[in-house]
DNA sequence: CTCATAATTCAACACATGTTGAAAGAGGCG
DNA sequence: CGCCTCTTTCAACATGTGTTGAATTATGAG
């Protein structure tokens, strides 16, 4: 009963032309299909050379070995999220919102945006951290904290001056709270839509702007200093 | 390289005296350690056998498969605990309380209680449902959403009733919060500890005890309707 | 004791896995 | 053409996997 299973998962055929010449970004895509697939402990390397229509030695000549893939492929997304992010929360820092928003609210609505717009359309990357991020263990953990630690203290900072400005409650504790948010940033492109499927009658997409939106009002209910608010209206 | 990881995983030494006659349960728990240990997918027959000290074909006499040894392990642990979720929660129910917290606040607060104290000894259930719930796909997902839909269904109830009593703003969603919280309820126990060890310095108990209190303090306020706890006091 | 039945182990199958060393191919340069 | 270096594939290794059918042992009834 496994061949079956195995032989259906397994057996896909691969999409998109093989270039002459291959660049390892390359196969850091078709790995990162894979591991969407099949996740990322359950990938093998045939599994990947299928996909990228190559041998398996191939992977071996680019990569020490499967988690120096699996680290490539952090690195890749970080690489290009993480200053979007951080360009983000200083911009928006100390300025002044149009909407009926705070600005460490519109601030903190900002990365959530931007964070999802990095992830939207990368489903394999999604799929990927689902299944890691959450494991929170094992396999290049420590690369993964690496990557974790920066947004924790990007949204801390935002939190701490928050708090100063009196726009937050005095008793959150800024880093807990950041740990909130991150963990909300995670599940919200992927695992809350999966989720709500299994208990909500609409289409995912619906889901999860509807999710997405609630969490954040009762997020945001739950650490803003409600005086500040009012007395801004 | 990967010689030593599965050497020094596998090889580790069974616990605990091999009874004469192996029952089930006798199984199910070596089973649990297992999965524990080397994760749901991760965890082979043979390892499991190991850890019983019997021979593999023992547990396909007992069960049908893997999974069915997994889904017998997820019937016995909510066996025990969905009774007793359901009875505080009929219990709370429009009683009133003796701190300063409304009746909803003090029923969703034994219910995190009574999930904690079903979870904490319970170490290799737990690490199961961690990297089970969070994959949230493939092996036995019917299994494991029969179970998380009555767990949200009873939420959900509550929710309902707390808008109709005015304790919780009207404006929210019954279903996604109790979504919010049901997945809070998985977090707390076991990811938010592990998490918050990479980036706060204390004991792994004390964060967990903090994060689950100042959690749920965070999540109240966000869906509270203000005028009713203030015209309370 | 005998014998049937239930519980447990043995041995093996077919296949998948991570990895490696040698071989083959391709491209440029003399 | 030959030679060299970089890229890619072939074939194999040792081991692990889920699973099964036959063989063995224990257990209890007559």
């Amino acid at each position: 009963m496994l061949k079956e299973a195995a032989s259906d998962t397994h057996k896909k055929r691969p999409r998109g032309p093989k270039p002459d010449r291959i660049e390892p970004s390359y196969l850091l895509d078709a790995a990162q299909r894979v591991f969407a697939r099949d996740g990322v402990d359950g990938a093998s390397i045939r599994a990947i050379a299928r996909e990228a229509r190559c041998d398996p030695s191939l992977l071996y000549y680019h990569f020490e070995n499967k988690e120096a893939i699996f680290v490539a492929i952090l690195d890749r997304k970080y690489g290009q999220m993480m200053p979007d992010l951080e360009s983000v929360a200083a911009a928006c820092a100390g300025q002044q919102s149009s909407s009926g928003r705070t600005p460490l609210q519109e601030a903190l609505w900002q990365i959530l945006r931007v964070y999802h717009k990095h992830l939207k359309d990368d489903a394999g990357f999604r799929t990927m951290m689902r299944g890691k991020v959450q494991a929170c263990q094992g396999f290049s953990e420590r690369e993964f904290m690496k990557y974790l630690s920066r947004m924790v203290q990007l949204m801390c900072t935002l939190f701490d001056g928050g708090i100063k400005s009196g726009e937050l409650r005095k008793d959150i504790d800024p880093s807990i709270t950041a740990f909130f948010l991150l963990r909300a940033c995670i599940d919200m492109v992927d695992i809350f839509p999966a989720f709500s499927a299994n208990f909500m009658l609409m289409p995912p997409e619906d889901a999860r702007l509807l999710v997405e939106k609630q969490w954040f009002e009762l997020f945001w209910a739950g650490i803003a200093n409600t005086s500040y608010t009012t007395e801004n209206k």
